[in-house]
DNA sequence: CAATTATACGGAGGCACCCTCCGTTTTCAA
DNA sequence: TTGAAAACGGAGGGTGCCTCCGTATAATTG
């Protein structure tokens, strides 16, 4: 009954290491399947462990969302530094809004999860957006400072474009589709003064 | 055990008709409050009725969605109708996006039932598209005729664009940050050649 | 290598929802 | 009035959510 504060924590247990990996694993591939209202069950009967040692790792469904997604997020953030490094203004913005449309064709329900997290205005999506809105700040700073484009939208702004657009899609030739919307969303963004006055009065 | 193909059909039942508007109206109200996934099973206990009598009313979700929203869908796609004919080409166009977003606002969860129609590909999308689709349809014809936009947009990306972006705000200034979104994309439609071929290029 | 003790495990249990099925009730019409 | 067609209601079987707690096990201590 020794509550020392000094030498307290003792080393995290093996198998709640080794569960916490299996129940990631496990999720990673139901919500991918499933989308983000797959039944936790099922990603406990996956990863072979009881359903309670879920819920002890993780809390809420949207906890282990953000345990899964947090690496995809990180990913497409890194990709905005390499591509500032790369290529020139609005081009990087314009690819990296590409790359964000695709992540979402490949890995079906990160948007979803991150409208999911919205609604519930969670961990995750704190995260995912304070990433992406630097990843954008970055591009949208430099096109802005090269003229290329406004200096009045907000990278919030053009997230908000990128996700919701990317969550729309439906058909075939679903991505395509969603690159042409990103794209003429990003030729709005060009022109400075891009409506004379009278053409919203009359 | 007459079944005359002649005179088959008998008036339909009092209690049916009756059970059928209860359902509806109940259904407004559970869904306009708890959003799409709302319980089925709420919805037949406002409504007064055994939760068998829903399902043989509405056999799905979906089709429960599809008679409510209906009428709203019906109503804005009338909108594009009077617009065209009192406003010059390009407003009408933006106001009518502009009034898309503010049903949203108003009328919470019909973008959420369209987009969860979507997944499942039924019978309120094929309506809903088919009616939106055709209002902005006129609207993008009429614009284009004018020259004031783009001839290679089809009326079906417009409803993508305005669906997708109306679908994520959250913050408190939500209709006017969607707007602002929407006016930009709005902007994207202008110009015929909004870009120079190596602006792309690099 | 025990013995001890902090940690973690598993799944039963209580609740809600989904949807189907069918015995009972109501309505229409002859 | 009466019988059949049509509709009603809700029990029942399945699944999922989340909590709770007796049991098992890994880390530490002697």
């Amino acid at each position: 009954m020794v509550t020392d504060p000094n030498k307290a924590t003792r080393k995290p247990r093996a198998d709640s290491l080794r569960n916490r990996e299996r129940l990631l694993a496990a999720a990673a591939e139901i919500f991918r399947a499933g989308g983000p209202e797959a039944s936790l069950e099922a990603v406990a009967r996956r990863a072979e462990v009881g359903i309670g040692t879920l819920y002890r790792h993780f809390p809420t469904r949207e906890a282990l969302f953000e345990a899964v997604y947090r690496r995809e997020v990180e990913q497409l953030a890194e990709l905005a530094e390499a591509l500032a490094g790369s290529e020139p203004p609005f081009r990087a913005l314009r690819l990296w809004l590409h790359a964000g449309v695709r992540l979402t064709a490949t890995k079906r329900g990160m948007l979803t999860a991150l409208k999911l997290a919205i609604d519930k205005s969670s961990e995750i999506y704190a995260f995912s957006s304070a990433q992406l809105t630097r990843a954008i700040d970055l591009l949208l700073r430099r096109a802005s400072a090269a003229g290329e484009v406004r200096g009045d939208v907000e990278p919030e702004d053009v997230l908000q474009a990128l996700v919701g657009l990317s969550l729309m899609g439906r058909q075939e030739d679903w991505e395509t589709n969603v690159i042409r919307l990103v794209d003429i969303f990003v030729d709005g963004l060009r022109a400075p003064v891009p409506l004379p006055p009278d053409a919203l009065a009359g």
